[in-house]
DNA sequence: CAGTGGTCTAGACCACGGT
DNA sequence: CCGTGGTCTAGACCACTGT
C-alpha cells in the first residue's frame, strides 16, 4: 500500500535534503567523514543510487568532497559558487521590457594590437575584424562593446552587414563555440567610452570581457562596457 | 570478452559528447526536436538511464530543454551560463601565495539606514552592527568591505573581537546559510573607499555585494570594494 | 589488497502535459 | 489519453586510492 507521498520511495532530493540538514546541523560537522553510500541507503531505505545522486548534487554544489577509497567528507570550509547568465545583450533587454536599439559606431579590418594578439593566441600583427558598438535600452545608451573577431574563425562575418545585425547576436546564433574566457571588471571612463555612453569621461564603468574558442583556435575577443549604475545580479 | 575500452559500455560521457558533436555541426539544429531517450538508446547501444544522464547535463548546461511528452529541443539561443566562485577574501589571498593581512576600520552597533533594513527585508530601524574592514594582499590593500550583520540571527558575532577575526572568514565557518544575493558592479571611489584602498577618490572601483540569508532571516549584507584594477575570472 | 565511489543495466512505475 | 522524461531499484562490474 503506498504512502501518502505518491512516489512512494524516499527520492534523491529527500536524501539531499536529509544530508543538507545533517550538514548544517553540524550533526556532520565540517571536515567530517559521513557514512558510505551503502550505509546510508540502509538507513534511509533506498537504493545505493538514490544515495549516490543525492551526494553527487551535494558535491557539486561545493559541500561535500568525495574520493574513492577515502569515502565522502563535509568540505571544511563551504565555498559557494553562483552561476551567472552571460547575457545576450539584445534579449537581456528585451526580456526586462525594454525596446533594443543597436548602433554601429565604427568596423575596420586591421591588425590588431600585440596584446589582443597574445590573448587570442595568435601570431603579432595578424589581421583582425574590430568592431565598435552601442546598445540602447528604450533608447539610452545601455552598453559600449569593442570586440575583435578573427576572420579566419569566421570567415562569414566579413559579408555581414554589422550596421543591421549586432556581432553578439550574430555570432551566437552562428558560431558555435566550445569553451570561454571570463573577466568581470571596473575602469573609469576614457573618452570613447564616455562618449558612447554620453556619461562623464571618469565615470566607474562596469566591464565583462570575453574570449571565445572553438578548440584551440580563437574566435573573438570582446569587452562590454555598462552604463553607470548597471549591476550584475544572481542567486546563490 | 571486452573490448580495447576498459570500461566497457557506451558511457554517459559518450553520450553527452556524441551529442554536443551533433548540436554543434548543425546534425541537431537549434530548435529541432531530437529522438526521444528510448530511441537514443538503442541507436547508441547502452540503457535508457545512461542517455537520460548525458541529456539531462546538456540541459543543466543550458543547451537542451526537456519537457515531458514535449520531447528534448536544441535551445534556440544557446545562453551560457559561467559558474564563479564565491571567493573567501582570505582564502583567495593565500592561495596566490601572498600574504593576507586584516585591519579592522570601524565595530558600531546602530540603527540602520532604511535601505539597509529594506534590503535585508528588516523592520525599520532595526539596530544592526555594523563593521568596516580592510584585506591586504602581501601588504597591499585589496578589499575594502563594509558590512551590516543582524545580531537578532546571529548573537554570537557580538561576542567576537572582530580585530583579531574577519567577519568574512567567522560567518562563513560558523554561521550556515541557505541562500544568497549578488550583485557585481561599479562605483567611483568615495573618500572612505579610497582612503582605505590607498587610491584616488573617484577611481573606478569593482564592487561585489552580497546578502545572506536562513531561510526568510537575513544574516548579512556586505558590499566589497576591490582595488583598482581587480579582475574577477572565471571560464565557461 | 580491499573499501569506496562511479557507472551501467534492465525493468518498472509515475508525473506531467500535449493532443 | 498516452507519449515522454523523471526517477527508483537491485544487482553488477570497475576504477581509484589509502593502507
Amino acid at each position: 500500500m503506498p504512502s501518502d507521498r505518491p512516489s512512494g520511495a524516499f527520492g534523491w532530493q529527500h536524501a539531499r535534503d536529509e544530508a543538507l540538514r545533517r550538514i548544517r546541523a553540524r550533526e556532520w560537522p565540517p571536515g567530517a567523514l559521513i557514512p558510505n553510500e551503502a550505509e546510508l541507503a540502509t538507513e534511509w531505505g533506498c537504493a545505493r543510487a538514490t544515495v549516490n545522486r543525492a551526494l553527487r548534487d551535494l558535491a557539486e554544489a561545493g559541500l561535500l568532497e568525495r574520493r574513492r577509497k577515502g569515502g565522502t567528507r563535509v568540505v571544511m570550509t563551504p565555498l559557494r559558487k553562483a552561476t551567472l547568465a552571460i547575457p545576450v545583450i539584445r534579449q537581456e533587454v528585451e526580456a526586462r521590457g525594454a525596446a533594443h536599439g543597436y548602433a554601429l559606431i565604427a568596423r575596420a579590418l586591421g591588425t590588431a594590437p600585440a596584446g589582443v594578439c597574445r590573448a587570442l593566441a595568435l601570431a603579432p600583427e595578424t589581421r583582425l575584424l574590430r568592431v565598435r558598438a552601442l546598445h540602447l535600452s528604450d533608447g539610452a545608451p545601455h552598453v559600449y562593446e569593442d570586440r575583435w573577431i578573427n576572420p579566419v574563425a569566421v570567415p562569414a562575418i566579413l559579408d555581414i552587414d554589422l550596421a543591421q545585425v549586432d556581432a553578439n547576436s550574430w555570432l551566437v546564433q552562428n558560431v558555435a563555440f566550445t569553451r570561454g574566457d571570463l573577466a568581470l571588471g571596473a575602469v573609469a571612463a576614457d573618452a570613447a567610452i564616455a562618449d558612447a555612453l554620453a556619461c562623464a569621461p571618469g565615470s566607474a564603468v562596469f566591464t565583462m570581457a570575453r574570449i571565445t574558442w572553438t578548440g584551440e583556435h580563437a574566435i573573438t575577443q570582446v569587452t562590454q562596457h555598462y552604463a553607470p549604475g548597471y549591476r550584475l545580479t544572481t542567486t546563490f
